[in-house]
DNA sequence: GACATATGTCACCAATCGGTGATATATGGT
DNA sequence: ACCATATATCACCGATTGGTGACATATGTC
């Protein structure tokens, strides 16, 4: 509230005032409370700008989502070394996308909130969203994957991992125990870790 | 507004009439909107009832909370027949359970919302349910998996599963494609059943 | 220096929110 | 029949919401 007065007329700095207001409003308090007053005050600036700038909220939402990464980009997501990814075997290949997947999800919050708002307020921000990660997990899918034509049904099983991962880590922010797993806990994670890497030694056939 | 007055001076029946608007606003909008006026509108009751019985909003959500079942009970994740299922093989007990669950959890949309819910809101509410859903997977799991001692983490392995399930069916209410996945048609889920399938044929050792 | 415009501030609106006190009326015991 | 009380309605409160128009001031151009 001191230094809220900064007229210096600069349009981009105030965009981008704004826009980072609802990235760490959302990182903050999640996607409750994301409304013009909260975000206008985080960001120090008078409301009236987020519509003259962004045509309202879902304007400014929708600029802040193009200028950030919320989905890890599939070089993270194969260990930051897509060469010596690629030549593992399929069943290392797997079990390090799932550790990987893990470590880049937990380190995101903001995608956790978003991912979690995905699940109760479907709306064009989160569809938009959606799409970006859809396509980037079947980009990722198809670069390592598929050329694998085993026998068995090798893309559910790799949405079927990455669907509790999300689940699992998402709700480690609510929750201590799941099932009886601790996610609070390395240990809990490595219990977590350790039963995917069975399932993809049992399951995918060599190639 | 028109048969809204219903002065029966009856506080069973408001009571009932409070905790039903409670489930079906839930189940219409979710828990967005879920506020003292427009509960009490729902139920076509003066919001200072509320207050007067329940002592207020949280009071009314846990009374709603005792009194539905909303986790699906052990039952009907056995397929309604302990007998015989407790007398399949440990891999069928597991396809079966995956199977159920889904089917448990689709038919359950207010379930669905709750789960939502509390990925994003954590309160009072939903640590009680969290509590009781926490408890009735554990007996579950207890009764039917614990005594079957093999080498693998059968825990962590049902709960990943559960993870997965969960995941699934809640985004399934706003989300088409998942991963390739159709998440709209019986074909889409029969991918998913089947890919359970097989994890639990391949990983879990028979007695 | 004058002026159009871009930028920012402020005041206000109607609607809704959670919450409370005052009041009316039906119920039930004496 | 009377009266205490349980039940329900209504009117209001301050705060906050999304949204808009009026105004002030800095910036840049001529």
């Amino acid at each position: 509230m001191a230094v809220k007065k900064l007229p210096f007329r600069d349009r981009q700095v105030t965009c981008q005032r704004l826009i980072s207001a609802v990235g760490s409003l959302l990182a903050k308090k999640g996607f409750t409370g994301l409304g013009i007053n909260a975000v206008a005050r985080e960001a120090g600036v008078d409301k009236v700008l987020i519509y003259r700038y962004f045509d309202g909220l879902p304007g400014l939402i929708a600029a802040f989502a193009r200028q950030e990464d919320f989905w890890p980009p599939i070089l993270e997501l194969a260990g930051n070394d897509l060469a010596s990814f690629s030549q593992l075997p399929v069943k290392d290949r797997l079990s390090r996308f799932a550790a990987n997947f893990i470590r880049a999800l937990k380190k995101r919050p903001l995608t956790q909130a978003i991912m979690a708002w995905e699940m109760v307020e479907p709306n064009e921000l989160t569809k938009e969203l959606e799409r970006v990660r859809e396509e980037s997990i079947l980009t990722f899918f198809q670069m390592f994957f598929v050329k694998d034509s085993s026998d068995i049904d090798l893309q559910a099983l790799i949405m079927l991992v990455g669907a509790a991962l999300s689940y699992l880590v998402i709700r480690s922010n609510s929750l201590d125990v799941y099932g009886g797993l601790d996610l609070t806990t390395d240990q809990g994670w490595q219990r977590i870790e350790s039963v995917v890497n069975l399932i993809v030694q049992q399951v995918v056939t060599p190639e």
